[in-house]
DNA sequence: GCAGCGTATCGTATATCGACGATAGGCATT
DNA sequence: AATGCCTATCGTCGATATACGATACGCTGC
């Protein structure tokens, strides 16, 4: 679609800013804010903050969930860049991407 | 679940507020987080921000979905509280609760 | 090499989302 | 009162999320 719509301004009358650049932009948010669309993730997000970093083992006991759960809600936040997990012997050692965190708040604070 | 944990702090040494309250918290933030999850709804909340009020059918014409599909976006923006509806005459008015929006910036500013 | 532990992946079942068309309800105007 | 426009709800369908157990993979230590 995107057709008209170029003289009908009968409601307020604000910026013209929300053409083509804001489609993506909008999946830049909606992919992030998803990532904490989920109580779980949330909670591993927390955790991971207020420990700067935890391997996978103590995430699943802190939460009721399985262990195969919580791998997938970690896949989850890897893909979307939230958090970074690298091996570390024969654990897993999960810590924050920070640069992602700031760009989901610079996007929440565009709002 | 949730057994042990008492003294299993071997991995970086930070507060350890993560109990009940978070539980609570984290839903708090996951369902905001869920409203902004969709494409679609975070062009409506942006669209309805640089406008601060807008009609329905508006809304409907900038994207690319149906009618019905727009408001159904519409209702789940309600009811999380991000975004409120009055009645004006034969139409409805959508505006940003303000009150929603600050406390979203706020739940993402304590990650 | 083999056993053991920690993690990821697979396969599956259920629940929910997201989209649409069709329809119902409300308010202005005629 | 009747018509017409705008919005909400209903019913349905496919796609996806979420949860779990079972299993495969990788590293460490015996």
């Amino acid at each position: 679609m995107a057709k008209a719509k170029a003289g009908s301004k009968k409601c307020c009358t604000t910026s013209e800013t929300l053409a083509l650049p804001d489609v993506a932009w909008a999946e830049d948010l909606a992919k992030l804010s998803w990532a904490l669309a989920h109580p779980a993730r949330v909670r591993i997000v927390r955790l991971l903050l207020s420990r700067t970093s935890c391997v996978c083992g103590e995430i699943v006991e802190e939460m009721p969930l399985a262990q195969s759960t919580v791998s997938q809600h970690l896949k989850i936040l890897k893909e979307t860049g939230l958090v970074q997990g690298e091996i570390d012997g024969p654990r897993v050692c999960y810590c924050i991407n920070q640069a992602a965190l700031a760009k989901l708040k610079a996007l929440i604070g565009e709002l």
